[in-house]
DNA sequence: TCGATTCAATTAGGAATCCTAATTATATTA
DNA sequence: TAATATAATTAGGATTCCTAATTGAATCGA
């Protein structure tokens, strides 16, 4: 307990029970457990196939595809062929599951609350941060890629003199700084490979 | 997916899925569980309460003792009547839990690498901003206290020039900065209501 | 001091997740 | 066309997780 790795694991440990609590006591609420209110808000904001699903949480294919039974036993889901693939399927949330869905992000959480808290300078480092870390964990193919601005061809970090707003995101053509980095863009359109590099090594530089 | 908040939230959902990932992994190859594992760290370096397992996880007594009791027929744990308390008891590893605890620490995970990858300064910022969400999260009595700096009687916070480190511990009788913080440090002391408050003021202050 | 209440912990019962291994059906490749 | 790879589910079993009820010990008030 002395590097600040160790610590970090730490803190990362102790805010990660708080978000499992949090999220037994919101889905709870809504008659959910937690896996099944991840699931259904991941399909809520975007159709999904079972095997993303498993990738997104980190747990096998067999372990998502009971929970997504689960959702739609509740009739909060259902299952639909896809039409690019036969052996694969699309997940899409019913009215109801919708209807859960936008309950469940709105739901405040003790976890959102300290967010929410944090001094605007602590959170835009604090999401620089774990973009970094992200995007790491992606390289060493530990989570599944992310549609984020560190890896979109319209990013161009630190182009501006600008402190507060270093970047600039050549797709709304805008300069924005970290506070405003995106982990999951709808325009997100993925750099070439060593393009990608060059992006990476100009924004983590300290 | 647009506020910093929401960013900020969907990024910790993502390494918490990394976390828990690489805990069923490392675990698993020691023939643990990830609950059972987290317990056995924590006994490993403190002795506790079952409540205290239970309240350190954000789960129910009840969960608690059922892993508790795995660890246990695994000869890996006792159960010790608490000398302060005859309704108590403490939980102590035994030989073979230290030894398989030392190799759960020092099993390295996706996500230590990712930590060790980032830049100190994002490091030092990730911590500090960490540091602060547990502090409201404690005061939110979403999870239990922390023998941490920011409520200890030890800390000055911000009372050097030096900006790398502003901090002064005054049991060490040195200065720290931001990557040094503590969470749970040996010397810990609770400062008095109000002197708490201050020295929260002084860290928070952006 | 004695009863009532509170608290720490476990047990009981049951639902849900999680795993690996095996299976089915579709795609891809040689 | 045959062999292999992939997407998903099912089967079987271990474990966690919940709430509610129980046991024993500590504390509080009359």
């Amino acid at each position: 307990m002395e590097t600040p790795d160790t610590q970090i694991l730490f803190a990362l440990g102790r805010i990660t029970s708080a978000l499992r609590a949090g999220l037994w006591q919101s889905a709870g609420e809504l008659g959910l457990v937690p896996a099944q209110a991840e699931i259904l808000t991941r399909i809520a904001r975007q159709s999904a196939r079972p095997a993303d699903i498993a990738a997104h949480l980190g747990v096998s294919a067999a372990s998502a595809s009971d929970s997504i039974s689960s959702l739609v036993a509740k009739g909060l889901a259902l299952r639909l062929p896809d039409p690019e693939d036969g052996r694969a399927q699309r997940l899409l949330p019913t009215e109801a599951g919708l209807c859960l869905a936008e309950k469940l992000t709105a739901a405040p959480t003790a976890v959102q609350g300290a967010l929410a808290a944090l001094p605007s300078q602590d959170q835009a480092a604090l999401l620089r941060a774990l973009t970094l870390i992200i995007r790491t964990l992606q390289e060493a193919r530990a989570i599944p890629v992310q549609r984020m601005c560190v890896t979109c061809r319209h990013f161009r970090p630190r182009v501006h003199a600008n402190a507060d707003h270093p970047h600039h995101c050549a797709f709304v053509d805008a300069a924005f700084g970290d506070a405003s980095l995106r982990l999951d863009c709808g325009e997100h359109e993925a750099a070439l490979a060593e393009e990608a590099a060059a992006l990476w090594r100009r924004f983590d530089a300290a």
